[in-house]
DNA sequence: GCCAACGTTGGC
DNA sequence: GCCAACGTTGGC
């Protein structure tokens, strides 16, 4: 079992077109990057839990889990070359964790996320920041309507 | 196999 | 829109 973070730009695919995906279920392909291929070759597992972030958006945020329902497997059988799996959403968050909320909580110090020049698509994440970040999201705040 | 040039990512 | 960081490309 491992937890991982996953880039999406909104503009391009965001988690509200995941979870309008038919069974909230999308493939996820088009990672051109070699570490990040492997990842999704070797290490995403079914049964992993994602981190939905939303890159180059306002607000920069983590903004709901997914879970793997299908491991790595090739775009293209006949080349191999990259990797894709599928996804399904799990949970939307309450709040969204912004970058300034993980910057400022100590627990997530360590998030590949937070390193300067971290471009990675796909990212680890420890169980404890998994932890962290969910517990983050699942918080109700006033101006998101919660707590009647 | 080195490395400069170039392209892309993505926070700010 | 800027630009730092990083990956890739291609000449040599």
């Amino acid at each position: 079992m491992h937890y991982w973070l996953f880039k999406s730009e909104p503009s391009a695919f965001s988690w509200a077109d995941l979870e309008r995906a038919p069974r909230g279920t999308t493939a996820w392909n088009g990672i051109r990057n070699y570490q990040a291929r492997n990842y999704l070759r070797d290490d995403v597992a079914v049964g992993d839990l994602v981190l939905f972030y939303h890159s180059n958006a306002d607000p920069l945020a983590v903004v709901g889990i997914a879970e793997v329902v299908r491991a790595g497997y090739p775009e293209d059988p006949a080349d191999g070359t990259w990797y894709q799996v599928d996804i399904r959403a799990q949970e939307a968050f309450a709040t969204p964790v912004t970058m300034a909320a993980m910057r400022a909580a100590p627990a997530l110090a360590g998030m590949v996320l937070l390193k300067k020049g971290s471009r990675l698509s796909i990212q680890p994440v420890t169980p404890a920041e998994f932890r962290a970040v969910r517990a983050l999201g699942r918080k109700r705040t006033r101006a998101a309507g919660g707590g009647v």
